[in-house]
DNA sequence: CCAGATAGTCGAAGCGCTTCAACTGGCTTT
DNA sequence: AAAGCCAGTTGAAGCGCTTCGACTATCTGG
């Protein structure tokens, strides 16, 4: 293990030259600078991160609390965790992945041993047990996902609200009055996740201010689970000719149902999906969606916790305006029998 | 922050009393240990991380480099990615997520800085440039997946070769005589992906053993390109009544696109799958398939390079035996025109 | 031409922990 | 009763780095 001393003397500098060329915290001239950076070549050193961290107070870590669930959602919990590690490198940090099962302990282990210098937690409940600790943390901590309260917080998400009034008027506006929600599995719910409540409060307030009837039915993502919802809904409101599917797990089971059933997407019946954009184009009718920016969020909670390590920034909550792209699963509802 | 000091003089006894009661490397009598316990938690002590890392050269971190790329298998990554850091949890390590963005260049700022203790790669190629690296690193280490050459290295993976040939022989032993072969996208084969290689490998030994006709033809996991895909196999085959499914998100194009033709599974087409049995299960029809034991491979790996980390376990390669499990997708293969 | 600023370098004091050698006092062993 | 042993405890020496204050040499402006 070559040492930082042993790079001084090979350069003939002092151990504090060194150092301050790695940081850049003190001007070097450019003969010695050049010098110690050969030398820093020659002998192939490379500082040691626990020495580091001990001396500066600071591990250049950032943890990453992903939910241990694999129940929903798993490409966009994917895609945020390795935007969250790409942009944290850009900014000279390592990740640290941690598991929700340790809960709230994984938080008081983190913060309390100085492993990383900032946390960013995805899966946020509406009252999250996590949420006290992280009030008198050293560390800032950046929400993906927003929670009940959020005094104090730093928090970026989708505007959840927003993306389910979008769906309703796109909808509305092509003449559907019947609409049925394909919801997440009931977990989801009784979990109390923020995003899933939201977004059928923003499709149930906007739906009662158009004037259209909405059905929300759970769904676990499995082909049986879809079926019997779909009997139900069909049962329950035949009318129906528009469909928001929020559980990305159930939207092949939808399409293969309906073409079965004989009912054609989108001639008698729309789709309107809340997925990744990737999904969306990908499945047997490419679907009209509003995207789950999974790579934005992952990269925007990065920069904001970045932004408070370094003293700039505050407390904020970034709700990222939904987009609705119309693709063909979506189109006029079919004339009815007067 | 409580120090370590602190808890010594808080409890009367020394500083090197209190380290031995949190690592246990020597006798502690009961009451003196019972006092420094109590210590702790009324003063709400935890131990620095990076003070620890430079005094013991150990940071109890394993670093864990997944693939940048998302173009497949992402549940599994994930499921891999969730295992390693709950097991790695369970045997007092924090896990370091490194994308395979930086390459080469990863393993060197790791090994070099002494951030983690060991390393865990996924998604290894044949000839992958990072293992000349591993090979003189300080850091134990275990590859998910199989390099070409594995002298010197600890591996864990499935057996796909053992894949390939059981799915052959599932089809043969049902009648099948001409076999269609669902691959990856054509960049995974060109990156020289063990895994991608290997199942055709089994496939094709087994099918020349047992007098199968194998057409192999890679498809990217969109519904498109399935449509291609099949289009040609029918067009050049006919005669094919077995698929093997490779590509997992080939999967529900290929359900669909059968259904629409009007051919029906397993009673015209029988359909073996490789791919996670929670993806075999949702299915809309429930597959036939050879598990990929993401969960136990994660595992694997931890505990592999644990026993290295102990001084226990040697190099080995760990090749998991494939299960296939029989569901709703095969059966015999029907009586064709003499 | 000198006071004061500025650039460039160094020495030394830690950061909070682990671990080694050494010590103490009570036991067993012969 | 002397010798040896063991469990239990301690003091001190680092681990490799950052950073503060101090020092020297070179400029700058009045």
């Amino acid at each position: 293990m070559v040492t930082l001393a042993e790079v001084a003397r090979h350069a003939g500098v002092s151990a504090s030259t060194v150092s301050y060329v790695l940081s850049g915290k003190r001007s070097i001239s450019a003969p010695t600078r050049e010098r110690v950076e050969q030398s820093i070549k020659e002998l192939g050193y490379h500082p040691n991160a626990g020495a580091r961290a001990l001396a500066s107070s600071r591990s250049n870590i950032i943890a990453l609390m992903v939910p241990l669930r694999t129940d929903m959602y798993v490409p966009v919990m994917m895609e945020v965790a390795i935007a969250v590690a790409t942009t944290a490198r850009a900014h000279g940090y390592d990740v640290l992945l941690l598991t929700g099962e340790e809960g709230p302990a994984a938080v008081r282990r983190v913060t309390g041993s100085g492993l990383a210098d900032a946390m960013i937690l995805m899966d946020v409940e509406l009252e999250d047990e996590r949420l006290p600790l992280l009030r008198d943390a050293r560390q800032p901590t950046v929400l993906i996902g927003l929670p009940a309260d959020t005094v104090g917080l730093t928090c970026v998400d989708l505007d959840f609200t927003a993306t389910g009034a979008l769906c309703a008027e796109h909808l509305a506006q092509l003449g559907h009055r019947e609409i049925a929600v394909v919801g997440e599995a009931p977990a989801v719910y009784e979990r109390h996740t923020g995003f899933a409540v939201r977004t059928l409060e923003g499709l149930r307030g906007r739906a009662r201010e158009l004037g259209l009837r909405l059905l929300h039915r759970p769904c676990e993502g499995s082909y049986e689970s879809m079926a019997g919802a779909l009997a139900r809904i069909f049962d329950e409101r035949p009318g129906t000719t528009g469909f928001v599917v929020q559980n990305e797990a159930a939207i092949d089971p939808l399409l293969s149902l309906l073409r079965r059933q004989g009912r054609a997407v989108p001639e008698d019946i729309s789709v309107v999906a809340v997925c990744p954009d990737q999904v969306a184009a990908q499945a047997s009718v490419r679907l009209t969606s509003v995207a789950i920016p999974a790579e934005e969020m992952g990269r925007r909670a990065v920069e904001l916790v970045v932004a408070k390590l370094e003293g700039r920034g505050a407390d904020e909550v970034t709700l990222l305006a939904p987009e609705l792209t119309v693709r063909a699963s979506s189109g006029p509802a079919p004339h009815t029998a007067p």
